[in-house]
Order: structure tokens, then sequence, then C-alpha cells
RNA sequence: GCCUGGAUGGCGGAACUGGUAGACGCGUUGGACUCAAAAUCCAAUUCUCGCAAGGGAGUGAGAGUUCGAUUCUCUCUCCAGGCACCA
């Protein structure tokens, strides 16, 4: 018998114990159900599961069992990124190794998520700090090398003094680490890079099948990101030397346009340029301002100097000076410009600055070339002053010019990108060993993968004192040459914990190999991921990472498939009081809490119903006791009418249905749909409310007339409006259904069950509500049978007693009619 | 500056291909039950004029297309996110 009281806390505890028994979870490739991958971005062990996680996991439980129940072979596994800086923290405050504190975070992390009833795959948990995970990375990481796209290189990069080591450039958020918010500084450091940039042009095209699968701006923020140009390097011969410029340009168009060239100070030909009086000074002093630049740093006015040197215009064989512009970045392009004023706005205040002259107009706005010009043109136009080819469209003239410059063996048409190689080397300890020794004799060689893994040692003293404990160690980094055997030295640094993250999700499908990252039969089984929810957060990070990681792999053999998750959903943040959930601001929250005082069950419906799943949801702790309320309202109702469902069925054929029977059945039919529409365009709120709305339905319908719903028919259609009810919510408030759905007398679990289908007959009426409106305005509603002919309804509407103070003595100039739905009276 | 999204009651949010704006929930108000309270159930709840019947206005602002616009087009304002001397 259903108690009085819905306690959810006996019954949550009751069924996750017997899903766990019979591994109701467990994902198996031998199913004859088409797979299906549901996977939640893993969580960094940091002690407690947080609001962020629990909307994470409430949404990628909900599409795993909706799946399940529509027939899929699901799989949902879970994991923990678990290397990373808070681990070395509690290293120094606490004096205990990074192992043994993340170990203990991810046992209590594991209780606490198993408490929400999320149905994972636990035999498939994968854990990247440990060796079994990392040293197949490390396998990776030699076999990058191998591939001639691992290399390692003194330049400078992004530093974050408060975590002590570098930073990728997607890690550098308006100039703070992504981490701490640190302010982040640059640094002259030696780093291993993954060449990233190789994949640039595939990164890109892979968006294409993204489309309408993965959210518009995320895909507009990695276009961004990687940023593709196309245009054209121009080689400028240098006057009186062997050497040429060679610069990048977008506008190959303004070739004859160019005034003279700008140069970065960390260009390697500027000190050799550097031929007028004074001027290596003042290539010094530029070289400091740039190096002491803060990532983020606005720049106001732009500084240079002229070198002294000239280059050649490679087709009018002009003399152009050289000049040393601080707003050139030598890490794109060629770390050269061709200066154009007239059309560039950055060449065209360098110029006023220093006062240049030559503003030679190439595309004129216009009669512009006539006045003096206030700011520089971009826009379209035709050419002059450009030799042979004035007179073309300037579009057209890009390609001409670059032709003319290919055949002259000065120039060539490329593509150029913004992104650049993801430095993947950490100066911490708590990471992936980089699986590379360091031998006088032999040089850089990769640990051979017999002697892999590379493992952190045990005994390692955390003083908080600078640098990376690795590099203190006695004996860590005392090796011997694998090749020459002589001693040697080991690689200290550690790999990124994005290196981790980037790969882990095809480790899921086979997530004990002993031979390998995972058998590339059970990645091809599952891979690839169809439905993966996380923070848009990682737009630029993360999900970038993987995708190049993914096209690696599958270039190397080990997975088929050119991108890894099919479907992505981005969440949004929980916050409160209109702010991020922080300890700072005090107003944190506890998935915890909420367990205690509510359970699972509702904490999973609030999580859902608050909010779109990809807008930032307000924790309010009064929409928790709605969401509660309604649990306990479904719950009383069966309580109060569980002598109706106890009964045997009748046959439905012998059923006289009533009026209010049908109109019930209509309403549960109704909802079946809507919240199937609604599941599979991730409206969860919606789709909820459905629910909702037929709970209010059967309340109306019960307490009206019970005697009616005991009879034989009467029976059948509220048992089906119940099971219906709970097989819907099964996703959402998973034990409560099954509880329920045991209560009325099923043997199998709900977990197991098909999701129901609706029937479309019985969702249709004979009648429907005609909207009567008079040049726009409603006036009117009424009820009129189906098939109605227009002239019936027409004759009907203008008879209206409603209507005659707005049509009376005015003319009919057109009745509008939208069939079984509006009327329209059209007078004037 | 550039690129994306957004803007709907007191609040979170609904609204099919242009066709009843405000579903559902929160809050508020009233009623029932109770000695009383809580809980529960029922009802009302965009604003405004009106005793009422009923009228008027209304989806950030302004225009346009249309019989009809939250939905389509243009201009603008504000907010959020991303990028930013990228040549």
């Amino acid at each position: 018998m259903v108690s009085e009281k819905y306690s959810p806390k006996g019954i949550e505890g009751k069924w996750q114990q017997l899903w766990a028994d019979q591994n109701v979870f467990k994902a198996d490739e031998s199913s004859p159900k088409p797979k299906y991958f549901c996977l939640c971005m893993f969580p960094y062990p940091s002690g407690n599961i947080h609001m962020g996680h629990m909307r994470n996991y409430s949404i990628g439980d909900l599409i795993s069992r909706y799946k399940r129940m529509r027939g899929f072979n699901v799989l949902q596994p879970i994991g923990w990124d678990s290397f990373g800086l808070p681990a070395e923290n509690a290293a120094i405050q606490r004096n205990v190794h990074p192992r043994e504190w993340t170990l203990q975070n991810i046992a209590q992390m594991k209780v606490e998520l198993k408490s929400m009833g999320i149905g994972y795959d636990w035999d498939r948990e994968v854990t990247t700090c440990l060796p079994e995970y990392y040293r197949w990375e490390q396998m990776l990481f030699t076999k990058f090398l191998e591939k001639g796209l691992a290399y390692k290189k003194t330049g400078q990069v992004n530093w974050c003094p408060k975590c002590e080591t570098v930073l990728a450039n997607e890690q550098v958020q308006e100039g703070a680490c992504w981490r701490c918010d640190s302010q982040v500084t640059i640094k002259e450091l030696s780093q291993w890079y993954l060449k990233i940039t190789a994949y640039a042009d595939q990164l890109l095209s892979g968006h294409e099948q993204l489309q309408n699968k993965w959210p518009q701006r995320v895909i507009d923020m990695q276009k961004h990101w990687i940023g593709e140009s196309r245009g054209g390097r121009i080689q400028f011969q240098l006057e009186g030397m062997s050497q040429k410029i060679e610069v990048f340009t977008t506008r190959p168009d303004t070739l004859f346009g160019v005034t003279f060239v700008t140069i970065a100070a960390a260009h390697p030909l500027a000190e050799k340029l550097c031929k007028a009086p004074d001027s290596l000074k003042e290539l010094e002093k530029i070289k400091v301002a740039v190096a002491l630049r803060r990532p983020d740093e606005e720049i106001k006015d732009k500084k240079g100097f002229f070198t002294g040197s000239f280059a050649i215009h490679p087709l009018t064989g002009q003399k152009v000076p050289v000049w040393v512009g601080d707003f050139v970045v030598m890490e794109y392009g060629t770390g050269a410009v061709m200066a154009v004023p007239a059309h560039d706005q950055r060449d065209f205040e360098f110029a006023t600055t220093y006062r240049l002259p030559l503003l030679q107009v190439i595309v004129p706005k216009g009669d512009a070339q006539k006045e003096n010009l206030k700011e520089a043109y971009t826009g379209p136009g035709q050419l002059i002053n450009s030799g042979a080819f004035d007179g073309l469209d300037n579009e057209s003239a890009k390609n001409a010019i670059l032709k003319e410059l290919e055949t002259k063996k000065c120039g060539v048409s490329t593509i150029q990108y913004r992104l650049r190689d993801w430095g993947v080397s950490r100066q911490r300890f708590w990471g992936a060993p980089i699986p590379i020794i360091y031998c006088d004799s032999c040089g850089t060689v990769p640990v051979p993968e017999k002697d892999l893994p590379v493992e952190l040692p045990m005994d390692v003293t955390f003083s908080g004192k600078q640098g990376n404990p690795l590099e203190h160690h006695p004996t860590f980094s005392k090796t011997q040459c694998p090749k020459c055997q002589k001693p040697a030295r080991r690689e200290t640094d550690t790999m990124d914990t994005f290196v981790e993250s980037s790969w882990y999700y095809a480790r899921y499908t086979d997530p004990k190999c002993s031979t390998a990252p995972f058998a590339k039969a059970k990645a091809d089984y599952w891979l690839p991921v169809d439905y993966y929810v996380g923070g848009v957060e990682h737009a630029c990070m993360h999900l970038l990472y993987s995708r190049f990681f993914h096209k690696i792999l599958r270039d190397w053999g080990y997975l088929s498939g050119d991108e890894p998750f099919s479907r992505l959903l981005t969440q949004g943040m929980v916050i409160k009081d209109g702010a991020k959930m922080s300890k700072s601001k005090g107003n944190v929250v506890t998935p915890g809490s909420i367990l205690d005082r509510f359970g699972a069950d509702t904490a999973r419906l609030f999580s859902l119903f608050a909010a779109p799943p990809e807008k930032d949801l307000d924790w309010n702790e009064k929409g928790v006791e709605g969401c509660h309320r309604f649990l306990q309202r479904l719950w009383r109702l069966f309580y109060q009418h569980q002598s109706l469902l106890a009964e045997p069925k009748a046959n439905e054929k012998e059923i006289q249905f009533s009026e209010k029977c049908l109109s019930l059945r209509r309403k549960t039919h109704w909802m079946i749909q809507k919240m199937t529409d609604d599941i599979e365009s991730e409206k969860f709120n919606v789709a909820i409310s459905a629910a909702m709305e037929l709970v209010n339905e059967l309340y109306g319908v019960l307490t009206d007339n019970e005697k009616f719903f005991s009879s034989s028919d009467g029976k059948w259609t509220l048992q089906e409006a119940m099971e219906s009810l709970l097989l819907c919510l099964a996703p959402f408030s998973p034990h409560l259904s099954e509880e329920l759905w045991h209560e009325m007398g099923h043997k199998t679990m709900i977990v197991g069950a098909s999701w129901p289908t609706f029937r479309p007959d019985l969702l249709t009426e004979s009648k429907f509500t005609l909207v009567v409106q008079v040049n726009g305005k409603v006036r009117e509603r009424v009820e009129l049978p189906k098939g109605i002919s227009k002239d019936e309804v027409q004759k009907q509407v203008l008879q209206m007693e409603k209507l005659k103070p707005f049509i009376d003595g005015k003319t009919l100039k057109q009745f509008v009619y939208v069939p079984e739905r509006i009327a329209n009276v059209v007078v004037v």
C-alpha cells in the first residue's frame, strides 16, 4: 500500500540499491539495440559536488533514461578529471600527497553522486591521475613527437604568477588565469607545444557537420578563435641587402598604396636593419615595452621608428622606408606588414602620428581622393593608381595582383590562422609527466613505450616554495638515456590537464584496456558521443582540444569518424540572487543540503524546471519547495485513489466513454506528445509543465465524480493517465516513479519500461473554439463543429450580438477565415 | 570597435509554419477545512478606467509589411557572452 506521506529518504536509497544490484546501467556492446552514448563533462574532484554538477548530471541522466526508454543501448559513464593544482595546494596546506587527497575526494563525491540516483555504469569509471590512464597519454605524446606534431620552442609564454605555471592562449581569459583569475604576465620560457595549427583547416571545416547540432555561439566562438584570414605573403627585397622581408596581407589589392613597411621589434631582421642613428636604442626600448605588456593591456598610441633601411616595392620598384612598429605582432603572420595608410586604419594612425606622407589612394570612396582623408577607407571600389590593374574592382584585383606576384616569384596566396600551437608544458607536480629524456649526446629522447608510464613519485615534499617539486626531487630527474645508456636528465614539466580531458571520452569505451588507450572496435561501436552536456566556458578550450585529438586519433588509426561529439548542449550556470555562487559572496547552496531536505527527485526536478537548460538558473528556495509540492501532490493522488488502481483492467472494446473520460484521455495523450516533443527539443522545463497540467486535470476530475471513475470504464482511463504520468516523469524523478510504478502492481522496474506512445486519434475533438475578431481585435469566442464551411461561419459571425457595436453602420471590406482557428471581420 | 545571443506580468518563464499573449511554477489575495495554526484543497491574480456590463492599453523604443506581428523587415536603446593593434 502507498503510504500517506511522500518521504523520499527511504524510497531513494532503496531504488538506488536495486538498480545497482540488478546492474541496470551496465552498458554492453553486444546489445542488438542501437547505441547511444550520453556524456556529461567529467568533474574535477574538489571534494564536493556543487549545483553546477547537479544541474549538469540531471540533464545527462534525463537524456540517458529517456533514450533507454526509447529503446537505445545507452552508455552513460562518469570519471574524474583528477590532475590539477588544487591537489597541490592541499598538499602544501595539509601535508598530504596530492594522490591521497584526490582519491579521498573522489570517494566522497562518489557517495554524493550515487545519492542523486544518476544512472552511471560505474564499471567504466575513469580516473585520469592514475598511471593506468596517463601512461596512454604519455604514449600518445611520444607519438606526437614521432609524427612531428610535438616540438619544443623557447618564446614568450603566458605565465600565471599564482599558479606558478605557463598557460595556453585558450586559458587566458581577459588577461587573467582561467582557474584562479590572477593577472597573467609574459615570460620567456622553453615549452613543449602540440601542433594544433596543423589541424586548423579541419577544425574549421568540421564545423559544417556540427551545424544545428551544436549551439551556434559555440561554433562561432571556435571559428573566431581559429580565425581564418585569406590573403597573401608578399616579399619586399631589402635595398643593398641579400635578404627579403615577407609580409602577410589580406588586401593584396592595395599593394600599389604601400608607402612603407612595418616590422615587429622581435623580427629576426630588426637589428640588422637598424642603420639610423640611435635606432638600436629605440629598438631596445620597444622590445622592452612589448615584453612588459600584459595580455589584456589596452594600447592607445602606436609607437615606432624609422630603421634607416629601405625595401623595394615588388611591382613598382619604388623605395619604401622600413619602420619598426610596436603594433606589429611577431606571433601572427610574418611579423611584418605592408603599410597602406589610405586603406588600413592602423597604418593610417601610425602614418599620422609620425607624419608619414604619401597617402596613396588605390580604392577611391566616391571623390574622396580629392579630400583630405580623416580615416582609412576599407570599403569596396575600383582601383586607381595601380598601373595595369586600374579599373578592376578591388575584390578581383586581389587575385589578379597575387597572380602577378606569383609569376614574378615574389608572392604567394595563403591562408593565415589566428590559432597558435597549444603549449602543454606545466611547471607543476600534479600532472602527467612529459615522457622525455634529455641526453648530452643524443639530445631529446622520448621515453620508449616499454618504460612507460613515467610515474609520479610518492616520496615528495611540498614546501610551498617556488618551483616544481619534481625539480627538487632527489632522483626523479636522474635517469639514463634510453639510446646510449649514459646518465641523462628527465623532463620535470608535466602536461596541461586539458590533455587528459582531450581523449577521456574515448577511454570510456574501453576503460580497462591495458594494451592500448582503447580497443578500436569498442571505440568504433560507441563513438561518437551522441549527446554531450557541459558548460559553455569550454567552447575554446576543452571542446577545441578534444576535436583536435579526435582527428589525430583518427589519423593514427585509433578510431573512426571526424568529430567526437555529435550533439552538444551547453548548460547555463547556477546562480543565486543574480550572482555566481561563491564562498566569498556567501550565497552557496550545496546539493547535499537540498538532497537532505527534499530528496534527489525534487532537486533534479527543480534543476530541470526552473529555467531552460542553456540559460542561467537562479536558485530559488521557494521554487524548490514548489517542485517538492508537485511531487507530494502526485504522490497524494495515488494515495487517495489507490483503490481505483488496484482492480483489474476492463477490456477496451467494451468501454463506452463518457465525454469526461474522453477529455481525460485526450489530456493524457496530449501530455505524452508534449513531453516527447519537448524533451527532443531540449525544452525540459516545458515538458515538466505538461505533467503538472495533467496532475491538475486529475485533481479536478477526481473530486468531481469519483464514482464514475471507479466503474469499469473510468478505471481504465484513470489508470492510463497515472501510468503515463509515471512513465513520462521517470527520467525526471526516477525514484518516485519507480516506487509508485511498483505500487501499481508492476513486477518489473520502470527504468526498463518503454516510453509511452500517444494516439493522435485521441487528440482530435469534434468541436473547436473559433476566435472572432473585428479589425484584428478579439471580440468573441464561440464553439463550432469541425468541418464547418467558410460561408456558414461568416453567416453566424455576422449575426453575433457582441459584434454589433463594432460593425453596425460600417461596410464589410473583407472576411478572413483561418479554418478552425480564427475569423476576422474587416470593416471600414 | 567587431562577432554572437537576449529584452514578454511582482518574479522564473510559456506561446505550433504570422492567428486567443501570459501555459506551468513562485509570490500575493480571498475562500473551504480547523478551537487555532501548519499542511491541504478551491478560486482570483498583465496594467488601467468602470458599481457593473463592458471599454482602453500592452511582449525594450520607433517605423514598415499584413485582415492580423512577441513571431517577418529596417533603425535605435539597453543587457550578457566571446574576440580585440591578427595586418
